[in-house]
RNA sequence: GGGCAAGUGGCGGAAUUGGUAUACGCGCUAGUCUUAGGAACUAGUGCCGCAAGGCUUAAGAGUUCGAGUCUCUUCUUGCCCA
């Protein structure tokens, strides 16, 4: 038995795959697999090992049927947690960037990629951000960039703003300080203009999976309302509110407006106001923190007249829970049909007045009920409306509205502008100045890139850009008058909105992108990468995507990525020692009753169910350290074996332990078929039907992303082969299924395949295996003999054999004779290829 | 609270989409062998039963010749939204 030396053979392909690409030129079949490109943290970690595997198997597989394969990879490189190391280890963002990129580099070609590397684009490297800053300037003179004073989540300690995901239980996810709500003016892409068109486009999004769409759809949110106008009693003054529920306005006991509604400008000297506007302010700004905040209001005294009840007044207040930036900024309220009005109206004593309900004839008294009932039903004490269902009641209350001109059918979105100033030094500067007179202008093209300057001070607070003198005072190069430049940075959610155009041509110089070849690459065909991106990053690249269309018409598509494919987790167990601290799998072990122990000191180890890995609770497993012991081969086909892709895989150290046993046993096969000396062969017609039949169900799998299930079937070959071993099948045959399965194996583990497929002295490896389409029709079948639905018996049969010749061979077997005497059968079922089932009578 | 998934041996999971449930792998059991290794090989391994046979896809009902798959009810878990 010869061993395996894994590095050996891995270090010899891998100097091969660095000058190997996947350019079939000829062919006249593109296709773009790209892999969501990775943040420069550092290391690898297993996530990345798993998206890139499946990426490589689609890029090698689809390169061997024959189409011409894009395979880039780039960094995803500003960000915070390179300012954040910078301050930890006084190292410049620039350096601990390209440092992580060039480590991480290395250990992503320990794996063996298919990559170009040639293509590599880096987000911080200015000849990408320039690019990036020419975009910007052409959104805005598409009017698609505007600003406007928006709230922002403000860590006071910090002085900086946080995105919603840095605030955890209303604090600073660093300083812990409670964070405030503060208005700045800020820069905004007019994403809302396209709306609509983002909803409709995810209906011809076939290759994407069902669950991400939907996401998407409700993050859009479309609503079909509409706005009334409520009269202000004894003033000459009107409020228009929106709402979804027109069908509950007779339930209405209360209109409420935000904070920043132009009708609160009255109260602006009311010290009452003052302290309530203070409170409002402590609230973050997700939607989530204001439903679960407290509902405050405050009274403004003024009466609005309810439009279809006579002399009905409703008191007018000021909401903390209702948003400027939704509908109209105001509201009604009716309490009895949703919960914040509810919360709102019990708090404020106001009436609550059932208007839906699911049995008329027994009406709700909501003095003792605090959940409000927001499901379908007829509505009851509403005039007109009683006895229509809630859809119903929409329709005729919307038609009633409009015919006494009191309001219109109103279509509203919940999708809001997306913010993208961030007052942060690690990221690329917004290319515009502020001049003299107030006006904001973008620079000049010619000026581009507006480089960041590299001599910062991040030991102060706030923005280094901001306290950065000379870099922010500039001139205007039309006027030659003195200028400050933006010292916002852009959210890093622009970067990766257009680097898959990058990729198409990333030497251009003279502009973004090379329209023909992003015209000849895009859409990108396989998209692969994690869940979590699943709303903002798709969401805004698909608004890219429309942007640049709409400011080059040459472009052709609509949407960046025909496929999606969202691959699951990579997790493991927890451990924590008996002071609960985390403990690393690699500081347990198991003892000799099968429990796990502190290697350090034998103590007990609590083992924790197996969760997403994650530094915080070190279940991580280092995979350069696995690769460095069973070889890359070995980790990725352990990654793709034990769970379907898109599910979340638990890492197994036996896992890998016998992925790398079996490209041991594979390796040993060829080197036993090799030296093989036998010309018998009376098997090899039906072995070369079965391996006929395994190529067919794998190609199929991969098509279908069953990656584990290939896995599964290239095990069955393998133990196919092994016990042909002995038999009279002839070398000849072996030989060339034997490079057929090798070939199966390249996109998986590439190495050792090559390395075998050498070894045979293989030389064109570069087509996927053909599946003979007649040989399929000529394999033998298994079918199922059922007496009254259940199965007795297995026969073996030629593919379409009729019921007539079924019949007639369970009439002659030994365990049928009796039991399906002619004069017994009620009925007999036959499905072609698969069953026969004898029905007896009673 | 709403929406979407999912629930199959000791474990990861498969099932040609309504047609042989438990493929394949891990683990376990017994044996063989040896240069004692991260071994390899052989046999076995859903449950009950000596066997014939019976039971089994979270629980219960339904449709069907036939249900892991379809329908309804209940329970549990995960994710997203609130």
């Amino acid at each position: 038995m010869e061993r395996l030396n894994f590095q050996a053979i891995e270090k010899k392909w891998q100097s091969i795959f660095g000058k190997e690409k996947l350019y079939n030129s000829k062919s006249s079949k593109k296709f773009y697999c790209l892999e969501m490109f990775p943040y420069p943290s550092g290391k690898i970690h297993m996530g990345h090992v798993r998206n890139y595997t499946i990426g490589d198997v689609i890029a090698r597989f689809k390169f061997m049927n024959g189409y011409n394969v894009l395979h880039p990879m780039g960094w995803d490189a500003f960000g915070l947690p390179a300012e954040n190391a910078a301050k930890e280890n006084n190292l410049h963002p620039k350096k601990w960037t390209e440092k992580n990129i060039s480590e991480m580099k290395r250990q992503l070609k320990l794996m063996g990629l298919s990559i170009d590397w040639d293509l590599e684009v880096s987000t911080c490297d200015e000849n990408y951000y320039k690019h990036q800053q020419e975009i910007f300037i052409d959104f805005y003179n598409k009017g698609l960039v505007k600003r406007k004073e928006n709230y922002v989540n403000w860590d006071p300690v910090e002085q900086t703003v946080l995105a919603n995901e840095q605030v955890v239980n209303g604090k600073g996810w660093r300083s812990g300080a409670i964070v405030e709500r503060k208005k700045l003016s800020q820069w905004f892409f007019d994403i809302t203009k396209f709306s609509d068109d983002l909803l409709k486009g995810l209906q011809e999004l076939n290759n994407w999976p069902e669950k991400v769409k939907i996401m998407q759809k409700n993050w859009i949110g479309k609503s079909i309302g509409c706005e009334i106008n409520f009269k202000i009693v004894g003033e000459d003054l009107n409020l228009n509110v929106f709402t979804t529920r027109p069908d509950t306005i007779f339930g209405a006991s209360f209109l409420a407006v935000s904070v920043d509604h132009p009708i609160c400008k009255k109260f602006l000297e009311d010290k009452e106001y003052k302290e309530f506007k203070k409170e409002c302010l402590k609230v973050g700004t997700t939607e989530e923190a204001l439903a679960n905040a407290e509902k405050i209001g405050f009274d403004t005294k003024l009466f609005a007249a309810h439009p279809f009840i006579k002399d009905k007044k409703l008191p007018v207040y000021v909401a903390n829970f209702i948003l400027m930036d939704y509908g109209t900024g105001a509201i009604f309220g009716c309490p009895a049909h949703d919960q914040r009005d509810l919360d709102f109206a019990k708090k404020y004593n106001l009436e609550v007045t059932e208007v839906v309900s699911e049995n008329p004839s027994k009406q709700k008294n909501f003095d003792n009920l605090t959940e409000a009932f927001v499901g379908d039903g007829t509505i009851i004490n509403s005039g007109f409306l009683n006895g229509l269902k809630v859809d119903e009641a929409k329709i005729k209350i919307i038609k009633e509205i409009e015919n006494i001109k009191i309001g219109r059918k109103k279509i509203t979105f919940r999708l809001k502008d997306w913010g993208i100033s961030r007052q942060r030094y690690w990221g690329c500067p917004i290319p515009m100045i502020h001049l003299e007179d107030g006006s904001i202008v973008p620079v000049e093209k010619s000026e581009l890139p507006i480089k960041l300057p590299d001599d910062i001070d991040l030991k102060q607070s706030g923005n280094p850009l901001e306290n950065h003198k000379s870099w922010k005072n500039t001139f205007h190069k039309k006027t030659g008058k003195p200028a400050i430049r933006e010292t916002d940075t852009l959210d890093t959610f622009v970067d990766s909105s257009w680097y898959f155009l990058r990729f198409c041509s990333p030497k251009t110089k003279a502009a973004p992108f090379d329209i023909s070849k992003v015209n000849y690459w895009m859409p990108v065909d396989q998209y692969i990468g994690g869940i979590e991106h699943a709303i903002l990053h798709l969401l805004y690249s698909r608004f890219f995507m429309r942007a640049l269309k709409k400011n080059n018409n040459k472009i052709r598509d609509n949407e960046p990525f025909k496929g999606l494919f969202t691959q699951g987790m990579v997790c493991h167990e927890t451990y924590k020692d008996k002071n609960g601290k985390w403990l690393k799998p690699s500081e347990v072990e198991k003892n000799s009753d099968g429990k796990y122990q502190k290697i350090e000191d034998k103590s007990e180890v609590k083992v924790g169910p197996s969760e997403s890995m994650s530094k915080s609770k070190k279940n991580v497993i280092d995979p350069e350290n696995m690769i460095k012991s069973y070889g890359a081969d070995a980790v990725r086909w352990f990654i793709l074996s034990d769970s379907p892709p898109e599910k979340d895989i638990q890492w197994s150290n036996q896992g890998v332990n016998a992925a790398y046993k079996f490209l041991q046993k594979i390796y040993n096969l060829c080197c036993i078929i090799k030296d093989r000396e036998n010309n018998k062969n009376s098997l090899d017609k039906d072995f070369d039907l079965k391996m006929n039949s395994y190529v067919n169900k794998i190609t199929n799998s991969i098509n279908n992303f069953n990656l584990n299930v290939v896995i599964a079937n290239v095990y069955e070959v393998y133990n196919l082969f092994n016990e042909h071993l002995n038999k009279e099948i002839s070398n000849k045959c072996l030989n060339k299924n034997l490079v057929n399965l090798m070939k199966i194996l390249i996109p998986f583990t590439p190495h050792i395949a090559y390395e075998c497929l050498e070894m045979l002295g293989e030389k064109k490896i570069k087509n996927w295996p053909k599946v003979d389409t007649k040989l399929i029709l000529k394999e033998k079948i298994k079918m199922a003999i059922q007496i009254n639905g259940k199965t007795r018996d297995v026969i073996e049969v030629e593919k379409g054999i009729d019921q007539i010749l079924v019949e007639k061979l369970c009439r002659s077997n030994n365990k049928f004779k009796d039991k399906i005497a002619i004069k017994s059968i009620n009925k007999v079922i036959f499905v072609k290829d698969r069953i026969i089932n004898f029905i007896l009578k009673k």
